[in-house]
DNA sequence: CGCGAAAAGTCG
DNA sequence: GACTTTTCGCGA
């Protein structure tokens, strides 16, 4: 026995239940290239099919029998650091996924080599005897013979109309078929795929679908896919028909490569003068940075206080000390205005990242950090990942928000990535917020952050004056509109003095359902069991979840009287009645169901900073981050949907949504007033939001947190059940609890547990796919992920459920 | 016993 | 999840 070079490698496309680290030997002349974090080509199973996969350790030991060896290096230089590397393994424990998905996380998406499988003929068609082979057979094999190369897997497979390959399979084994991979660098997409007409002289016949299509390009002569499916109530199937019918065809349009180009920025921005408070809290955060012992900070200020003069200040100082800085906020809409901010004061060395940049320029963005060209990343949720070397600062603002969990797998919390990190690196971690999460308030009250607070306006702002309006009255006085005498009255004033205004309605189409007056039946999905909503750009009922449209009607799919009708105040409705009510009003509408283009939201935004518009109206997006000094009045259009839903964050997201909507209103020097309309007036949240009371909110929530035993009082853990049979799914979800019943009890006997009886999601059914949940409450230390993870393995392991796929979610925003 | 299908097992 | 190996069931 002799001692080899080892290397440990996570594989691509492994599954949760036998994830893990795989040994391969490196051969000799890969020894100087295979280092940990660069990327390899292995060969994996027992067909030893090449796989990509990454190394993530290299060892010197003996083994008994010799391994597989590693095929290839991808990479020059390793992809990922150290840092990565343990952040990988990190994620895997904490959020129950596999290594490689996490490692996709801190790569951007454009560096992606796929491994493709592609079959052609081993022989000549002729030399076969056609009566040997079954039809499907015989339709592979003519099409091969067609197509004279090698067709990619997917594409044979859906030209086929197969649902598996085992039709292939059979035909590799007998030879008549080989397979083929290889690796394939993927090509970075900067263009946007787009649909024209093209001169047909004749038009053949279209089914109603495609004549749709083919109208709406007639009108509009050209469209991208995505907004043509919309408008057109269709799914890119049909366009794909109508082009290879070649009535359509595709042509891909360029997109500015680098979209802040026109941003001027040198980096020599004036100084930033700060009050009393400010510079207090910046000492403060600045000493603890100094100390070189990292930590967590949690700066709480008021709306409009200026936390982000802090900690621009804060940067200034961490960027001179030639560190990296990562600077996160939780909406796309929201980067533009902040990388405009962060370019002005230091210019290119501001790298951006969002979900909203193509590929290449996510590609161009990581490397400029990676390379050190870059010092400071902007961006959403993954921004957390910029590969720094030498990380300074971490500054989370508006910490509390939603977005910043990841409710699709790895179902991380940049909050935690960013904790992880800031520990590495010994930088600081800043969170800020104006409605910290009552977790992370708790924690500074604990003294294990600590604590700044700005409780005044920055200048000579005053917090607006809030009016709660009780629109069971204005019902009462016979106004059914969406709008009560006093907002209707406060917007025409500030339609008259030049003033703008901004509305906040709830969750798109949460109201805008529609029924039958008739037998009161409502309209849902038949995927889905959510009620369809109108939309009336398209004038079509539009389920949310899978994109399921139909056409509106007032004929009732159930009784059949023409009585349907949509009642409620979607954001479309609400602009519509608000356009009767305020006919000279210029209105802009934002809201997230958006068929807008990537630098929409920055063009409206900028029109209405410069007095184009004199009303906003839209959804939570709208509550957040605006910052106009010339907004003197905030409409809440109705306060209930937010409070009212069973989850126990309601009232959290609820007092947050309406703080910082009533926080929009007079930032600037003009007084600012805002208008709460609710059906529950009496609610205290209601009240204590509008006074913009944190202090008291906390206090009340933190009580009911810790009798309900809710976070901080005990971590969350859904773990969640899909699949398309409902009973299997019920039946799956409780051998699940029986499982965690009895490993609880002999094994892990000293953990905390409560856990609830598995019920169905309050979505019970999305794309035709039955959910049921089980909540664990618990404490999420190492022992407890030990025991979940054991579980999801156990039951993945089990044959019996195999139609049903099963998550578990620690702390998720919503536990319904 | 022979065969195909289903179930079980493995992944370094 | 993809693929191989083992077992099962059934007609002869």
């Amino acid at each position: 026995m002799s001692e080899f070079t080892v290397a440990k490698v996570a594989v691509e496309k492994t599954v949760y239940h036998f994830d893990k680290a795989f040994d391969y030997c490196v051969p000799e002349t890969l020894l100087a290239d295979a280092k940990p974090g660069c990327r390899v080509i292995v060969p994996f199973g027992g067909a030893n099919s090449k796989r990509q996969g990454i190394i993530l350790a290299i060892t010197e030991q003996k083994v008994a029998d010799c391994l597989k060896p590693i095929l290839a290096v991808l990479d020059k230089a390793p992809l990922l650091s150290n840092e990565g590397l343990q952040l990988v393994s990190w994620m895997k424990e904490h959020y129950f996924c596999t290594l490689f998905d996490a490692v996709k996380l801190l790569l951007p998406a454009g560096l992606n080599l796929k491994i493709r499988t592609e079959y052609s003929l081993a022989v000549n068609s002729d030399t076969l005897f056609m009566e040997d082979f079954s039809e499907s057979e015989k339709q592979v094999i003519r099409y091969l013979a067609h197509a004279r190369t090698s067709v990619d897997r997917d594409k044979l497979l859906s030209a086929m109309g197969f649902s598996d390959d085992s039709v292939l399979q059979k035909l590799c084994s007998a030879n008549v078929l080989v397979k083929s991979s290889g690796a394939v660098r993927r090509i970075g997409d900067a263009a946007q795929k787009m649909v024209r007409l093209t001169d047909l002289s004749y038009l053949p016949k279209l089914t109603k679908k495609q004549k749709n299509v083919y109208d709406l390009l007639c009108e509009a002569g050209s469209a991208s896919l995505k907004e043509l499916c919309y408008f057109a109530g269709v799914t890119p199937v049909v366009v794909n028909t109508l082009a290879t019918k070649g009535i359509v065809q595709y042509f891909e349009m360029e997109v500015y490569r680098n979209p802040y180009e026109h941003i001027s920025g040198n980096g020599d921005a004036e100084d930033i003068v700060l009050s009393s408070e400010q510079q207090k809290a910046f000492e403060n955060l600045y000493q603890q940075y100094r100390s070189g012992k990292g930590g967590v900070s949690l700066l709480y200020g008021v709306t409009g206080s200026g936390k982000t003069s802090v900690f621009m200040r804060l940067i200034d100082e961490v960027k001179g000390e030639g560190r990296g800085i990562i600077v996160m906020v939780p909406e796309i809409s929201l980067t533009p205005q902040t990388v405009a901010l962060f370019h002005q004061r230091y210019g290119r060395s501001v790298a951006v990242f969002h979900s909203g940049l193509s590929l290449g320029e996510r590609l161009d963005e990581w490397k400029r950090v990676k390379n050190g060209e870059a010092q400071i990343a902007v961006g959403t949720r993954s921004a957390v990942f910029a590969p720094f070397q030498d990380l300074g600062i971490i500054i989370v603002d508006e910490e509390q928000e939603y977005t910043y969990k990841s409710e699709s797998s790895p179902r991380y919390h940049a909050r935690e990535v960013a904790k992880f990190r800031c520990a590495y690196h010994k930088a600081l971690l800043v969170l800020s917020s104006a409605t910290p999460s009552i977790e992370s308030y708790y924690l500074a009250q604990n003294g294990r952050y600590s604590l700044n607070t700005l409780s005044t306006r920055f200048g000579c702002a005053e917090l607006p004056e809030v009016t709660v309006v009780d629109m069971n009255r204005e019902l009462e006085n016979g106004n059914d509109t969406i709008l009560s005498a006093e907002l209707f009255s406060a917007l025409n004033d500030n339609l008259k003095n030049g003033k703008q205004s901004i509305l906040l309605l709830n969750r798109r189409g949460f109201h805008t359902f529609v029924s039958c007056k008739k037998c009161g039946q409502v309209v849902t999905c038949p995927h889905c069991s959510i009620s369809l909503t109108y939309h009336s750009a398209n004038k079509r009922l539009m389920c949310h979840y899978c994109g399921y449209s139909i056409p509106f009607t007032k004929e009732c799919p159930q009784c059949h009287e023409n009585q349907v009708y949509y009642t409620g105040w979607g954001t479309q409705r609400a602009e519509q009645q608000l356009q009767e009510l305020l006919p000279d009003a210029r209105i802009l509408r934002l809201d997230t169901d958006s068929t807008m283009t990537r630098f929409a939201y920055e063009r409206k935004l900028r029109l209405f900073a410069q007095g184009e518009y004199d009303i906003i109206v839209g959804t939570q997006m709208v509550a957040k981050g605006l910052d106009f000094e010339n907004v003197t009045l905030v409409g809440v259009l109705s306060a209930d949907q937010t409070l009212y839903s069973d989850d126990f964050r309601s009232y959290e997201r609820a007092f947050d949504l309406i703080t910082q909507v009533v926080g929009r209103s007079g930032r600037g020097k003009f007084a600012g007033r805002a208008i709460i309309q609710t059906f529950t007036p009496e609610n205290s949240i209601l009240r204590l939001a509008a006074r913009q009371d944190y202090q008291e909110f906390y206090k009340g929530e933190i009580a009911i947190r810790k009798a309900m035993l809710y976070p901080p009082y005990s971590d969350i853990c859904v773990i969640g059940f899909v699949g398309n049979m409902q009973d299997q799914v019920h039946k799956a979800s409780k051998t699940f609890l029986s499982n965690l019943a009895f490993l609880a009890k002999s094994e892990y006997p000293e953990q905390p547990l409560r856990v609830l009886n598995p019920a169905p999601a309050l979505i019970g059914k999305v794309n035709n796919k039955y959910r049921y949940k089980l909540i664990i409450k618990c404490r999420n230390n190492a022992k407890l992920r030990e025991m979940i993870s054991r579980l999801l393995i156990q039951f993945s392991e089990n044959r019996e459920y195999k139609s049903v796929t099963v998550f578990a979610d620690m702390n998720p925003n919503s536990i319904l």
